[in-house]
DNA sequence: TTGGTTATCGCAAATCCATGCAATAACGGT
DNA sequence: ACCGTTATTGCATGGATTTGCGATAACCAA
């Protein structure tokens, strides 16, 4: 399974070296259903190599954010990431108030997208949106 | 000038107390035209209250932020902050190349929204959404 | 006006993420 | 298989924001 062989070639082809470290980042993110905490995805990698700094999970995860092998969502005061799915997109809703996550398809935001790119020229993000807000339950209990 | 004359009273009939600091951040962020960094509100803070922290600042914006006084902008990895104008809503575009700004109607947001509440009871919380992404410039030159 | 309650503050420390730099290791060419 | 170039790493440090805690000051009641 784990459809990311082809973002190791997508890393090559872009002029970017495969090491273990990277390799191993893209591993653990594949391998989780749903997203994932850059601080529980470090203490999974170290099992594989105790030797990888923190800081080289960050880069790397911002790294395949960029090319756009991950996605990002906000969770309260923290960075989730996820594997990109293209034949599965969808965003992301988050409660402020309880940190729970709904998915949204991205049918939502499309035309709001398309007038964004026709109006202003402005090419939002989308794959890497966080909507936030109060979930139906914590609505009711505010 | 300054309509926040109404946010003094509406801090006191939620039960928070009026402090000076909170007075000076409050005076800070309206008489901005724009947004304005959490750094900058403190160092024109320590202007009038030269013992203020930086966690006071940063505390009390959060808590503006909650009622409703202030809404929040990301710009690029940091935080900033404007008086809400409830005669003037926008939402904001952020250029994650070159951290310009741009405004937008919420209009371009409204049916986005119902349809969220609608179908899902989830309640955005449109007032302080950044909208992240590539402006028209550099989406040319990238 | 004074006093008591408790929200708020300043301070210090912690958290999360980003970055500068010298050492290392990937990888294309030989 | 080796070598040289240079992207990448680990380490240390820094920046932005949050949080715990004891001391202080707002505010309400008397």
């Amino acid at each position: 399974m784990s459809g990311h062989e082809s973002a190791v070639a997508r890393l090559r082809s872009e002029g970017y070296r495969m090491t273990p470290q990277r390799l191993s980042v893209l591993d653990i993110v594949a391998g989780r259903p749903g997203h994932i905490g850059a601080d529980e995805v470090w203490n999974l990698a170290k099992e594989q190599h105790p030797y990888v700094d923190l800081a080289t999970i960050y880069r790397t995860l911002q790294l395949l954010k960029r090319l756009g092998v991950v996605t990002e969502v906000v969770i309260g005061n923290k960075l989730h990431f996820e594997l990109a799915d293209h034949h599965n997109r969808h965003n992301h809703m988050v409660c402020s108030e309880c940190d729970a996550v709904q998915t949204l398809s991205p049918a939502y935001l499309a035309e709001f997208s398309q007038r964004l790119e026709q109006e202003f020229g402005f090419t939002p993000d989308l794959d890497n949106i966080t909507i936030g807000g109060l979930c139906s339950i914590c609505q009711r209990s505010g």
